[in-house]
DNA sequence: CTTTTATTAGAATATTGATTCTAATATGTC
DNA sequence: GACATATTAGAATCAATATTCTAATAAAAG
């Protein structure tokens, strides 16, 4: 019973996530996301107890769904294929990249103020992530030294970040050059028993 | 003629700076950089138009002395002795390097709405890296093509700065074992003739 | 058809932070 | 010492935003 809603949570995170990809933390006000889906501000209020746990839910779905892809590949066992994953993935989501890389959580939410249960739930995928890359370390390089595993995330992650975050700051879409650089820094670093 | 000054620029950009490394941008309010140096927010105008250009000129202030100091290693042909130095830099100055690093200039100042001229000042600066890094990899690779200037920039640039981020947010500084990954990806990038 | 209630609608409120203003204070100059 | 003025002091204003509140709507249940 009651009224047929005309508006859904998606629509709202949507809302808020485009923001931020177009003009950062500042541009997500609660007024510019109710502007945007053509909803009242009540309604956001309806859906959601706060703009802080709009955004932070916002995050996570993106956060979950870009992660799930790279953890499945890793599993795969082949490292290059692992790091080309996110140039993949920047390429074909160039506005959710930029959420995602050229902005820390900690901003999009006024001073890491998570919501507990939310934070939790960062705390898990950050684990997941972190659990995925020590045990293919493990495995890729037959032993669970600290160094290894090191080697592996600056290699399989951070690497990839590095060679988009210049384009998606000028609002450009990594070109294609950037897969060899990727590839020949990842299998630099990557031979087993180095 | 007129009163003795209590405070300086340089005190209430230096509070900015330290607020920001502490609490990133939506720390650095006026009231709260008045309160750090013990100043009225009164004075804190008296030498700045406003809280844009107290943290426009700031932030130049600290990117032009990290990059010039980079440009000179640049200069001396050695691409692994000019990447590791923005380790050293971070090493040796880690709150100045989380203002650098771990947020957008266009964060700092609302919406990118730097004052004008300081906009030319940021636009010189970046001007001027953009052409070091140019005729440093036309002379090492002995060829003008875009091809190589990405190269370099990649390796000499982007590289160091992956390597650092990361403890950078988790507020540690960089282990000295990032030199050895930057050292080693730097060098499977650059190597003449590729 | 009436009742119930989830939802829309958007106005009212409260808070936070930038900026401006008025007054008080020193300090160098005459 | 009196004056002129740069500076300190901090209160008063103004604007932007998150949040709350009150009323109106529409759909479902009986």
């Amino acid at each position: 019973m009651g009224r047929k809603p005309r508006f859904t949570k998606d629509q709202f995170s949507t809302a808020a996530l485009s923001l931020v990809s177009e003009g950062g933390p500042k541009a997500v006000t609660v007024a510019a996301i109710a502007a945007r889906t053509g909803a009242p501000v009540g309604s956001v209020y309806h859906r959601f107890p706060s703009r802080e746990h709009l955004l932070a839910e916002a995050w996570l779905r993106l956060a979950g769904s870009f992660q799930r892809g790279f953890i499945d590949l890793l599993e795969k066992g082949d490292p290059v294929e692992a790091a080309l994953y996110t140039v993949r993935w920047v390429r074909r989501h160039p506005g959710e990249a930029k959420v995602l890389l050229l902005h820390r959580k900690e901003e999009l939410v006024a001073g890491g103020n998570w919501p507990p249960e939310v934070r939790r739930q960062a705390a898990d995928l950050a684990g997941e992530l972190r659990s995925a890359l020590v045990s293919f370390s493990k495995r890729f390089f037959g032993s669970p030294e600290k160094r290894f595993t090191r080697r592996s995330v600056f290699a399989l992650v951070d690497i990839p970040l590095a060679a988009v975050r210049r384009s998606l700051e000028e609002d450009r879409v990594p070109s294609t050059a950037v897969y060899s650089l990727v590839r020949e820094s990842c299998e630099a670093l990557m031979r087993r028993m180095p």
